[in-house]
Parts: C-alpha cells; structure tokens; sequence
RNA sequence: GGGCGAUUGGCGCAGCGGUUAGCGCGUCUGCUUUACACGCAGAAUGUCGGGGGUUCGAAUCCCUCAUCGCCCA
C-alpha cells in the first residue's frame, strides 16, 4: 500500500494504466479461448475525422458493455476501424489541395495521381480518431483494427457487388436520381434531407394556342425551368380546364424561339393536385421526378434545362444560358414580367431536398446510375418485427418496420474517385460487359466503369467483412454474429436496415442480436451539436482539463435511454468531483492502516454493517437491472446514491466510532466490512470509471490475492459482483431488524440534526444532547449517534425530565432532547413544529377520507387495505410526538 | 399530410395504477466537524401542460386540445 495524494489527478494515472494495458494485451480477442463469446464492432467514424461528444457517448457506452462482459467472463471482441468517407474526404482532400494551389481542380492532377493525394492524406490525419478513442479508455482490439478501402476489405466489396450483379439484383438504369451539383454525384434517398423553404410562388399565363386571347394561369415555384416544360398537365375531373385537354398553350420562354417550337400540349393527368395553385401543372420531364412520371405516362420529350454543376444550359435560351440556377429564378421571373406573361408572385413555404453533406438543394435528374434490389427484405423485416432482433428504444423497430415497407431500389454508385471502383468493364470494341472481381485479361481492350461504390456499401458489410469473410475465419465463427451494436438512430437506415440484410444475404444469419440507439448530444439550448455552430466542445480538452473518467461518468448520468442528450460542461465537472470522492473515500480507508485479509466475523456485525450490506446487494441487483434494459444512466444514478448518499454520508461517518474506540475485533471487523464494499464498489465501478478504479484497485491492494487474470493483474477481468444469495445473507446473519434498526437510527439523527440548526447551533460546534431511551441500547449505538450528532455530551437518561422549553424529537429510540437554558429560539422551534402538524394534519385526512369510503375498504387488496390502516396509526402517532413536544416549549 | 416522442419544483431528468411525488444542478442558512470546500450539515421550492373520462383510487390508463421537437411523404 503506497500513500495516496489528496485529490485524484488524473492525468498521469490514465496514461500509465492505458499504456499498461496495452502491454498486456488486455484488449485482444482470442477466439480460441472456451470462454462464452461477446462481441461488437464499432461504427466506423470517418477516416479523416476527430473526436466529437457523439463518439464520446457512443463510445463509452460500447466500452462498458465491453468491459462488463470481460468482468463477466466473456471472451469480448471489440472490432475498431474507420470508414473512407468517400464525398466527405474526397471534397476535403480536394479543397485543402486548392488552398494550398497545388491544383484547381482534380482534374489537374487525373485520377491516379488524385487517389494517391488522398492515401497521403488519410496516412497523414487519418487514425487521429483512432488515438482520441484511446484517451477515452476504449478497449478496442487494436489489433484488429480495419478500414473500408483495405486491400481485403476491398475485395469483399467487389465480390458483393459481383454476386448480387449476377443474381441480377444490380443493374444498371436511366432513372431519375438525386444529383448533388456542388459534389457532381448522384446521392441516394437517404443522403437528401428535406428542410422547409420560404420561397416565392410565382404565377405566370399562358396562351392557348387554338383559341387566341384565352390564358391559362400557372403557379410555379421554379420559373427558370419553364424552357423545359413540355407539356401542362390538369386534372381530368376538374370542371374549370376538363374542356382544354388536347389543345395547346404557348411556353413563354425561352422568348427567342419561333411559336411552333414553342407549343406545347394540355394534358390530363390524375396526379395533378388541383387545390395547389390555380390547378394548372408545368410539366418538366427532365427536372423534377413527379414531372418524369408524368412525362412517361404520356410520353412526352425530355428537356434537360440544367448543367450538371446547376447553372442553365443553351436549351434554356440566350436569356439564361450560363446563369446559376438561383439566379436565373429571378431573372426569368423578371422576364415573364418584361413579357407581360407575369401575374403575381406569394410567398410560399415548400420542402425542398438537400445535399446532406454539401447542404445544397438537390437537383433531380436524369442520368445512368447503377441501383440495388435489396436482397433479404423479407427477412430481415421480420427478425425485427418479431423481436428475435431486438432494438433499444423498442419504438425504433416502428420507424424500421415503416421503412422496411416501403423499400426503393438503392442507387448505389457515385460519381467520385475515392471510394471502390465498379467492377464492371466494357469491352470498347464488342461492348460486352465483365462484371468479375478480377479485371478482365488485355485489359487496354476494355474500359472500366468510372464510378464508385456509395460508402455505405462497404460499410453494410462491416459486421463479417473485417472478421475475415468470405473465409470462415475462426473470428467469424467464434464472434459473428455480434452481441451488441451501438449507434446513433440517424443512420438506421444508412446503416443499421443495411446491415441487417447484407447479415442474412452473405453470412445467412442476422448481424448482431440487439441495437442500442443512443440519443443525440444537444447544446444547453437543445440545439444539435454541429461545428457551424461552435458549440461543441472538443473532447480531448475536457479530458485534460477533468479526466476521461469525469467526462465518461457526466455524459453516462445525464444520457437517459431513448432520450437526446442536453450536454452541460457541469455534468462533468459532476464527474469530476465523484471521482474525487471516490478517491477520498478510498484513502480514508487507507488511513486506518490494519490488514486486508481480515475475514468479516458475522458475529461482529453491527447494525450499521448490516444496513450498509443491504444496501450494496440492493444496489448490485438495481445495476444488474439497468443493464438488462440498457439504461446506463440509471446504472450510473443508482452508483451515485450508493456510493455518495448511502456508504460515505451514513457508512463511513457511522464508523468513525469503531475507529474512535480502543476495541480492535471490532475495529479489524469494520475494516474487512469497508474492504468488502470497497472492493466490491470499485469493480461495479469499473466499466464507467475504468482509470481511477484501476488506480484505486492497486493502491488498496485488493490485486494482492487473487489469480492474474482474475482481479490480480487488472480489475479489468476481476469477477463482475453478485447480489448476495441466501447462504450469503443467512451467514452474515442479514436480518432485516437489524436493518430497520440503523434506519431508524438514521432518522433519529436527521431529526437531531434538524433541531440544531433551529437553535442556531454551527454543525461543528459540539453540544449537550439528551437522550431517554425507549429500551436500553448498547453502548456502541450510543456513541455511533453521539458521532452523528456531533453531541458531546450524549447522555442517556432513562429517567429524563426536561425543563419547559427543551426542543425534542421522538423516535423509535425514545425521545431526544437538546436542553439549551434559555438559548433557544422558541419562536422558531415553534413555527417548525406547527408546520409539521399541519403536513400531519393533511396526511391524517387524507388516509381517513380513503378509509371512510366504504368502496375502498371493500373492493381493495387486502394488503393495501393493511397498509393504509398502519399508515394512519403511524400519522396519529407521529401527531401526538408532535403535540408533546409543542406543549413543552 | 402520416408516424413517433416530449410536456413533473428556477434548470435538466426519474417515477408509468395505491409512494409522505424522487434525483442531480441551482438557490438559501450555517460550517477549515482532519477522507474529501471537487467538501459537510440543514432548509425552501411541485394544483405532475389544459379539459374530459375509466377506476374505490390516476403524474401513471383512455379520449381530446395546446405547445415544442424529431422522422417519413
């Protein structure tokens, strides 16, 4: 046992134990081991990333639920990596190489010297994230860390994509997509996020061809694109245009064509909306995918009005050619006006599609893109619907059931160079296709697809792709499929829905037995955490300045389940400050010196012992409860309690009179029963605080007996604590007197207490109490409330009479009285004690008012019945103490 | 438009048929009581969003309205 320092500082501490356990290869999953297998991997941060609170959550969740199944015997892989990221790092990459005016564009360099600029990137930043997550204490197999564009892993990639091409579930289609004109790509569904606009409806007529002077008048919200309208659509049952169906209106612009090139049918379609607007649809193909739906049913040409960067192109007329998208809205709003073509113009609010990650509106368009058939549906539909996969919070299995149903093909390719080439060649000459993993042999005869695999292509694989699949590795078979898997419910279906059915398509069987949703850590404010918005805090500072376990701990307690996370900088300096008195707690164990082997005597035990025993089982099986259900931050509340408000506010202050007295059984008693709860506190501790327990674990001492890899070398495989079991509690002798007897105590003191700061007495001042016991109670009981108390004297006086005006309280004890001589204030005692009478008063009527009504007494269990009529003598009594003690003042 | 969630002391949350409605932060009062001022002791603060219903009994179940937030169209 080495002395320990005042306050903990963790700094030192959690660097020495990281690198320790790093040595010992704490971490690494041995799938030899017969132990029962426990596994998770970790969603992949991006390769080019840092550390945000999100990840410190997710994280450290994934940690506990790694560090608890090693406690409890399991052989646990926790599989690390990361994720290419492919538009995210591509654009990254590409911007920081313009700054530094290395290039222009990436056309500059070409693709291959492109793609190498990337990999220097991503050895140079990449595998930051990796360290942060070190210095948070996760207790990942580095080992096996993986990456998406790895060589294997790769490999994987392009194997699935050539079985599910050859199934016939990738193919290759003229369809409608969502076109990202700052990234140049196609995006998948998921990548678009609709966010609500206020824009301007604007409202335009047109001629009708076949009869001169007669206008119909149409609401647009996108004006620029009327040169590529080829048709207006009405509904078929709308009385005001029925009769137009046929004719023709002629399109304003661009103004610059001759009037045949200009007209353009009505037609009547049932999908028109005939409430928005005047009723009247601008029909265009090539710009919108309502629009193509349209145009396909009556086959209407395409007029693609859009470059693919946004701006209008030459068919778009001399007037807007070359404009930006958003400027040509005005300028051909202006030019309907010039025209005379305008009506008016009202503000409007519509939802419009954003790029996720450039944050600008999509362009739907028209272009060749390879697309999914999601294999597995079906099944993997019903292992969540049927709750053999079960989800965390349970509500998310709705939102996946909901999407599940209503499933679209996937696009999955991008027009980016980083990220996993298709593998599809064409012959330049035959133009026949290879689709293998392997290019085809003369390769100059054969031209590949330039396009890559959406990143979460590679990533639906992460499960069995970073365990060695296709072999059947003996990691696979040991640790597929995994136990848990946590994540954040943004990428349910990015990821989570995915994986699902990548897990049954390749692997036959679903990935992993249980999801945790995390919330979403927000600002004080609510606001979500973004760096626009500079309120996220960085991590790695908050480590420095309170420690990974104070940062651990404050976002643990305040993350309940199924909720978002409002972080607070003071829920870890609440951190902060339990590790502190933990530390504390434990040096005042150290301070008392004496031995460690003692064996608890049940025949020693003292009412306090027992009391504090109980609550420890109590607090095992709360624990064991929160983790059943995932609720960490009940795990962490019941930690709290126990340890703050039950052993050190009651525990240790109680055994300052053990250690006070000259009795040395009982003091080497006492000291095996705070070793016994030490020990057993710090490896309940340990998955949340897993430095300091570790610190505190050698410091104490409680390695020295035990075998090396169970508690001897690291608490980290010391057995995870059991609530105690019958021969346990009939050992110790656990009554439950003893127990109601300390409570009792307990409040007896509070009371005391109370009284003292009614007369003004300073806690730390020691005066006269008196108490008149109902029985005699044994003199270790009397001191332990003297210490309490902070009485000096505590008299026991069975014979007791007080003077007029002695404040009192009245117990199962007996009465205890603070006899001050005319320092009291009677004024307040008074008012205290009236205010209790009235609480009573209340509380006596309403239990009589339940008791009076005869529906009650007949129709409730008997126990409640029971209990209601005790809980009325126990207010008639708590009454009449209360009376007592009024009239003696 | 559809779905989900939230609404409990100043703030953040727990409780989901019988509790004296809890916890943490904050507030107030008094304390260098030798493990801890990153601390100790005591105290104050709630018609559990509004309305209706079911029930002997509702913060808790049902209906409805309101406000806020998220997801999907």
């Amino acid at each position: 046992m080495s002395e320990i320092p005042k306050a903990y500082e963790p700094q030192s501490v959690e660097k020495q134990w990281y690198q320790t356990w790093l040595d010992q290869g704490a971490f690494a999953a041995n799938p030899k081991s017969s132990k029962p297998a426990y596994s998770i991997v970790i969603p992949p941060p991006n390769v080019t990333g840092v550390l945000t609170m999100g990840h410190v959550l997710n994280n450290t969740i994934q940690d506990i639920l790694a560090r608890k199944a090693r406690m409890e015997g399991c052989e646990v892989l926790w599989l690390p990596g990361t994720d290419h990221a492919g538009i995210a790092t591509q654009t990254v990459v590409e911007k920081s190489l313009k700054k530094e005016r290395v290039i222009r564009h990436r056309n500059d360099l070409g693709r291959d010297r492109f793609l190498e600029k990337v990999w220097e990137w991503k050895d140079k930043h990449g595998g930051i994230i990796i360290e942060q997550l070190k210095r948070l204490g996760c207790t990942c197999d580095w080992s096996r860390e993986r990456f998406t564009m790895d060589e294997a892993y790769s490999r994987c990639v392009t194997r699935v994509f050539v079985e599910l091409h050859k199934k016939g579930l990738i193919y290759r289609g003229k369809r409608m997509v969502n076109w990202c004109p700052v990234s140049l790509t196609a995006l998948s569904d998921e990548e678009v996020v609709m966010k609500e606009q206020n824009g301007l409806l604007y409202y335009f007529k047109v001629e009708i061809a076949e009869e001169p002077g007669t206008y119909l008048t149409i609401a647009t919200t996108r004006p620029e694109t009327i040169p590529g309208d080829t048709a207006v659509a009405v509904n078929p049952r709308d009385e005001r245009y029925r009769h137009l169906i046929g004719k023709h209106v002629l399109r304003p612009l661009p103004s610059e064509l001759p009037r045949e090139q200009k007209l353009i049918p009505i037609i009547g379609d049932d999908h028109v909306d005939y409430e928005f607007g005047t009723g009247v649809l601008k029909v265009t193909p090539a710009n919108d995918r309502a629009d193509f739906d349209i145009g396909l049913r009556h086959k209407l040409p395409v007029i693609d009005v859009l470059t693919p960067d946004g701006r209008m192109n030459e068919l778009a007329g001399a007037d807007l050619a070359g404009l930006d998208r958003f400027e040509a809205r005005k300028t051909a709003a202006d030019l309907l006006k010039s025209l005379g073509a305008h009506v008016k113009d009202e503000p409007h609010k519509n939802n419009v599609g954003f790029s996720e990650r450039a944050d600008v509106p999509i362009e739907p368009r028209l272009s060749e893109q390879w697309f999914l058939k999601y294999p597995c549906q079906e099944k993997a539909r019903t292992v969540v619907s049927s709750g053999e996969l079960k989800f965390f919070p349970e509500r998310w299995a709705k939102v996946y059931d909901h999407w599940m149903e209503n499933l679209q093909d996937w696009c999955i390719s991008r027009q980016l160079w980083w990220g996993h080439r298709i593998p599809v060649w064409r012959h330049k000459e035959t133009g026949q296709i290879h689709c293998e993993v392997d290019a085809p042999e003369n390769a100059e005869a054969w031209e590949q697809d330039p396009d890559v695999l959406d990143t979460w292509f590679s990533s639906w694989l992460w499960p069995f792709a970073t365990m060695g699949w296709p072999e059947k590795t003996e990691t696979l078979q040991r640790f597929y499929p995994t136990t848990d898997l946590v994540t954040g419910p943004d990428i349910i279906f990015f990821w989570v829905a995915r994986m699902i059915m990548a897990g049954y398509e390749f692997m036959g069987e679903l990935p992993f037995r249980n999801v945790y949703f995390t919330g979403i850590i927000r600002d004080k404010q609510g606001r979500k955490m973004s760096k626009s918005l500079g309120n996220s805090p960085d991590p790695l500072d908050l480590i420095a300045r309170y420690g990974a376990d104070a940062l651990r701990f404050g976002v643990m307690r305040s993350a309940p389940i199924g909720q978002d996370v409002l972080y607070d900088e003071q829920q870890v300096e609440l951190g902060r400050n339990f590790c502190n008195k933990l530390w504390n707690a434990c040096r005042f164990r150290q301070m008392q010196g004496g031995q460690l082997e003692n064996e608890i005597d049940p025949a020693l035990l003292t009412s306090d012992d027992v009391w504090i025993l109980n609550r420890l089982d109590t607090a095992i099986r709360e624990i064991r409860s929160a983790f059943e259900n995932y609720r960490f931050s009940d795990a962490t509340q019941t930690l709290y309690r126990f340890f703050w408000s039950e052993y050190c506010d009651w525990y240790v202050e109680a055994s300052k009179a053990v250690f006070l007295s000259e009795n040395e059984a009982q003091k080497a008693n006492t000291l095996a029963v705070i070793d016994f709860l030490l020990s057993h506190t710090l490896r309940l501790f340990h998955p949340f605080l897993p430095f300091i327990t570790e610190e505190l674990w050698h410091d104490l001492g409680y390695n020295d007996d035990l075998p090396e890899d169970q508690g001897g070398r690291s608490i980290s495989l010391a057995p995870w604590p059991k609530s105690f079991d019958a021969d346990f509690r009939a050992h110790y002798r656990l009554d439950p007197a003893m127990e109601a007897y300390a409570i009792a105590k307990y409040e007896l003191v509070t009371q005391g207490r109370s009284l003292r700061q009614t007369a003004n007495i300073a806690s730390n001042k020691k005066v006269r109490f008196v108490l008149k016991p109902r029985e005699s109670l044994p003199q270790h009981e009397t001191e332990v409330l003297r210490i309490l108390l902070n009485a000096e004297p505590l008299e026991v006086l069975p014979d007791f009479v007080s003077d007029k005006g002695t404040p009192v309280v009245h117990s199962e004890f007996g009465e205890l009285y603070l006899p001050l001589e005319g320092l009291i204030d009677v004024a307040a005692e008074k008012t205290r004690l009236e205010k209790l009478l009235l609480k009573t008063d209340e509380e006596i009527g309403k239990v009589e008012q339940k008791l009076g009504n005869p529906n009650f007494c007949n129709k409730v269990p008997p126990a409640v019945l029971a209990e209601h009529q005790q809980r009325l003598v126990d207010w008639k009594e708590k009454r009449k103490q209360i009376q007592t003690s009024m009239e003696a003042l």
